[in-house]
DNA sequence: GGTAAATTGATAATGAATATCAATTAAGGT
DNA sequence: ACCTTAATTGATATTCATTATCAATTTACC
């Protein structure tokens, strides 16, 4: 992805998010701006709301968790972002990306890297699975747990 | 399932438990008894923790739900259950059936009802995506939401 | 029956997420 | 710039499912 490209993304995420607040009467803050920028900013995918307070507390420490909390969910409302819940009891975020498409997750139970992937046959065969079962699919979750190779369980992924 | 096959069953997996608690030097207790009976004779699939304690406190008021808990994990730690964590937030229960194998579900979104299925083609699918993104599959999680059809939306299948 | 170890159940503690609420701030009209 | 109003914030309390604690009880074995 190239600097113009990146750009335009964060311009048009600005966008959406304020056509959003302006759509719902809520008001634009500088909290929201700073959680704005360090979230679509940070590298790593699938942060977790304690991870990405953490981060947001070095720029302007007095902002609480509460607002942290808050204003993921609102990314998430606005589109701007996917709520995601593996196994470990914490809930975690990431940009929802250019296209916009769903996609599901490999997860390395040793080092805990994350591979995004979106199979098109996945969506063909679950849809089959529900119709045959009389079910209108609206939703699936899934998530594909294993090993990523061999040199991976001397590093640590988790926080 | 006729009643000889159930029988069967039922003996199954008491010899299950029972060998299991002889390895681990874990005792036999009327509590775990009581519990064994309630959870495997319900018919109802995908029983919560809490819905199964208020079942076993009419046969036994004394039963503590620390002591369902600890229960249902150790039907889980001997093969005799499966432990499931829809979107809920509470942990639910399943026995397992005969043949043993894993299988995912289909979940109304409307009146909760739960369609179990096992289908071979999702797990070539998925073992072979795994692989081609050098994952050595191990565990899978799937789960399919949607409406089972248009004549549900009064029911309520939650607790 | 006696002994050691496992079990139980009442209760406290945990931890992530949400609710509460007084103080602050943003936005629009004047 | 001031006023008004409603949204926002952040500290704190609360919720809820689950786990930990621990003294009292029960089981298994001699
Ligand atoms: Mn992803
Ligand atoms: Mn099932
Ligand atoms: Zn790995
Ligand atoms: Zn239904």
């Amino acid at each position: 992805m190239n600097t113009l490209k990146k750009k335009r993304s964060k311009n048009e995420r600005k966008r959406v998010l304020d056509s959003y607040l302006a759509k719902k009467q809520l008001k634009s803050t500088k909290q929201r701006d700073t959680i704005f920028d360090v979230f679509f900013n940070h590298t790593d995918d699938h942060i977790s709301v304690e991870e990405l307070y953490e981060i947001v507390k070095k720029r302007n420490p007095k902002i609480g968790f509460a607002t942290v909390y808050r204003t993921l969910k609102l990314f998430k409302e606005c589109g701007l972002a996917f709520e995601r819940n593996f196994g470990d009891g914490r809930t975690r975020y990431e940009p929802v990306t250019f296209d916009g498409e769903r996609h599901d997750h490999i997860i390395c139970i040793d080092c805990g890297k994350i591979i995004c992937f979106n199979n098109p046959e996945v969506q063909v065969l679950l849809q089959s699975l529900a119709k045959s079962n009389k079910f209108e699919l609206s939703n699936y979750k899934l998530e594909l747990y294993g090993n990523c190779d061999s040199s991976c369980e001397s590093q640590d992924h988790s926080s």
